[in-house]
DNA sequence: ACAAGACTAGACAGACCGGTCTTCCCAGTC
DNA sequence: GACTGGGAAGACCGGTCTGTCTAGTCTTGT
C-alpha cells in the first residue's frame, strides 16, 4: 500500500493525472473562449489526452463543464478565505470579499464570472444549472455568515444587497474591461453595511 | 410617392416586413433558447420568410443578432422611460428605474439580460460588444443624468453604483429565479442615494 | 516473462452549422 | 396577356460538433 501511495505520489508530481490535465484544459479554453464554442477536439489536444480517456473519465462533455464549474467554485471560495485571513475586524473581513474581487479582477486572463457565462450558455435544467445554484448559495451564505458575525440585524437582507453587487461588478468588470468595479462595488457595499448597522441601533 | 407609401403602409398593416418579421422571430428564439443554440434555419421557419432574404436584409447572422440587441435596447429604454412618467420626485424617478426592472422581470418568458446572455456567447470584438456597449452607455448615463437632476453631488460615482445594482439584479432575477431582485436592489439604491445626498449636505 | 488494465491515436457516424445558389411562384405593371 | 422583380422553398457545400469504436502502445503487478 505505502508503495503504491509513493507511486502514484510520484507519477503525480511528474505529470499530473489524467483527470487533473482535463480539468486544467477545460479550464483554460472553456474560460477564455466560451464553453460551446470550444469543442472536445481541442479540450483533449491541449490535455495531451485522448478522446476516450475524456469520455472514461467524465462522460459526457456536460459533465465535463459542471467538473469545470465546480473546480472554479473551489478555487474562488479558496480565494476569497485566504485573503479575508488578513482583515480583523467583522466589517473589513465583510468588505474584504470585494478586495478578493478586485484582485481577481486584475488578473491576467480574466474574463468575468465563469457561472454568470456558462449559464448564458447551458440550457435550463441541465448539470451547469446545478453547479451554478451551488456557486450562488455559497456566496449567498457567505455574506450573511459575514453579515451576521458583524453584527447586522437583518444578515440576510444586506446579503441580497451585497450578492448584487457582487455579481454586478463581476458583469462590469467584463463587459466594461473595467476592473475598478470591484472598488466601486466595495464603497457601495460600505454604505449599505453601515445603513444596516445604524438601522439596528435604532 | 403618395400612392407608393400608401401601398407600402398598407402591406405593413396586413403583414410586417421581411425584416420586422425577422427580428420578431430571432428576439423569440436568440433571447429564450440563447443565440448559439438558434440556427439560421429555426430563426427563418419562425419568421416564415426565405433564407435568400434574411441576408439580403442583414448580410450575416452576426448583423442579425446585432439589430436584435439594438431592438432590445429601444425596447428597454422605452419601457423605463415610460414608467419613469408615472414618477414625480427626482428620486422616485431614480428609484423608479428599479420598478421599471420589477415589471420587467415578471413579464412572462423573462429570461434575464439579453445583453448579458449575449456577450457571454459572443466572441470578443464582434459586433455584439458592439451593440452591449452601446446599451451599457446608454444605461449610465441614464442613472448619471436622473442622479444630477436629484442633486446628487457625485451623480457619475452613484451612478457607477446603481449601474451595479441593476446588473447584478438582472443576474440575479435569470439565475435565481428570482424575480424579487429587483425590489432589493430598490432598496439597496435607496439607501445608496440617501447617503449620497447626506454627503452632499456636509 | 507475461497478463491485464490504462492510455493514445485516430477513423468514423450522424447531426447540425452558416452561407450560397437555383428554382419556382405570384402580385403588380405596361 | 407578357413581363418583371421580390420573395418562398429548399437543395447543396464545406466545415464542425459530440460521441463511439477499433487498434495499438505502454505501464505495472505478479
Amino acid at each position: 500500500m505505502p508503495a503504491k501511495v509513493n507511486a502514484t505520489a510520484a507519477a503525480a508530481a511528474a505529470k499530473p493525472s489524467v483527470r487533473e490535465r482535463l480539468l486544467a484544459a477545460a479550464d483554460e479554453l472553456f474560460y477564455s473562449e466560451g464553453i460551446q464554442t470550444v469543442g472536445i477536439d481541442r479540450v483533449v489536444h491541449r490535455a495531451g489526452v485522448a478522446k476516450a480517456s475524456l469520455y472514461n473519465v467524465f462522460g459526457s462533455k456536460d459533465e465535463l463543464v459542471q467538473a469545470y464549474l465546480d473546480a472554479r467554485t473551489d478555487r474562488t471560495r479558496e480565494g476569497i478565505e485566504r485573503t479575508l485571513t488578513r482583515f480583523r475586524t467583522p466589517r473589513e473581513r465583510l468588505l474584504g470579499v470585494f478586495d478578493a474581487q478586485g484582485q481577481i479582477f486584475t488578473e491576467p486572463g480574466f474574463n468575468g464570472c465563469a457561472h454568470i457565462t456558462a449559464s448564458a450558455e447551458a440550457q435550463p435544467g441541465g448539470p451547469v444549472e446545478c453547479a451554478n445554484a451551488r456557486y450562488r448559495n455559497w456566496v449567498r451564505t457567505m455574506f450573511t455568515d459575514l453579515a451576521r458575525e458583524a453584527g447586522v440585524a437583518d444578515s440576510e437582507g444586506l446579503a441580497r444587497q451585497l450578492h448584487l453587487l457582487y455579481d454586478g461588478s463581476g458583469v462590469s468588470a467584463r463587459m466594461d474591461r473595467d476592473p475598478s468595479a470591484a472598488t466601486t462595488a466595495r464603497a457601495a457595499a460600505a454604505a449599505l453595511f453601515d445603513a444596516a448597522i445604524k438601522v439596528g441601533e435604532e
